[in-house]
DNA sequence: CCAGATTGGTTCAACTATGAACAGAATTGT
DNA sequence: ACAATTCTGTTCATAGTTGAACCAATCTGG
């Protein structure tokens, strides 16, 4: 097992994927430090981002799309509801959930935030052509679903088994 | 300030980017639970990847190559030492610095590590030819590059105040 | 109806990561 | 030779993240 595998560095999609990686490392360090001057810090922006997009979503649902548990939520909501950029409204209709949305001063930092985060990305992703650029988000969309579809997949492997047992 | 500037996600490179950060997020999760088996997480393998390549490395030049605090390393490789993973052997040259080795058991557990990694990335990385791969890993490099220049582009701003002054 | 299962949100204990303060060893400049 | 500075690693208080346990509201199937 020591030999019939070549170390992985010599494998252009291990070293190539090590560069995606680092790439995102650095870049999240970056950010981090730009969005200093507003205080907040990227998960915060990647929460506003979303109720920017998506008022009134609730916070299960803000967890699946953010892929972070949700009691990370139910700490991270009520600091930036103190803060005054957002409200939680409990719906009528279900009164489970919480609606949130944007306050005028929440949507007025995200949109200040996100131009910071925006003359970042275009500084670093301006080293690459448009083509070359689309082809990178095609590439990663591509990684994106192999790795999100094995959660069916997973839910296959359960099918098969049940089947096999009827 | 409001409409001067579009909405960034009509902006090729902001969400072709948002791309590559959801990649490296959902391929983090994914090593998270492949690496479960040998209970070991993304930080570890981090660092025994890093101790495999350049053996006898200091605390601070581990911590200069992960972009993590050194305070981090002080926790962590204590822990992998009491599994025997690593040893941390003072230098005789230089008696502040410890000298970090794997073990035969972590290079065992590494090489292990490395190739579930490999096998994930292969089976990611797949959807895509050679040639993009390429590309990807190229257009990275060059954002990893742009990224940290700036430490010295800092330095030089600060050279030309200095200069300034003089 | 109503008992059981499910879902949305909170709380709590455990773990990880960080930066600041610290102590010992080495280097520098006089 | 030696005081000041720098460098390495540790410790500690703090903050962020997670999963499990929990409560209340909703849905489901007799």
């Amino acid at each position: 097992m020591n030999k019939n595998q070549a170390l992985p560095w010599e494998n252009p999609r291990f070293h190539n994927w090590v560069a995606v990686a680092r790439a995102c490392q650095v870049m999240g360090l970056s950010l981090a430090r730009a969005l200093q001057p507003l205080d907040i810090k990227p998960p915060h922006l990647d929460i506003l981002v979303n109720l920017f997009r998506a008022p009134g979503i609730s916070q299960q649902d803000l967890a699946d799309k953010l892929l972070v548990g949700r009691s990370n939520l139910s700490m991270l909501l009520p600091q930036l509801e103190k803060r005054g950029l957002l409200v939680r409204r409990g719906d009528p209709q279900d009164r489970r959930v919480l609606r949130l949305e944007l306050t005028p001063e929440g949507t007025s930092l995200t949109l200040k935030a996100l131009a910071i985060q925006s003359e970042l990305i275009d500084r670093t992703m301006g080293t690459a052509t448009t083509e070359e650029c689309n082809l990178v988000g095609e590439v990663m969309t591509r990684i994106i679903h192999e790795l999100t579809q094995p959660d069916a997949a997973e839910a296959a492997q359960t099918d098969d088994l049940e089947r096999k047992k009827a």
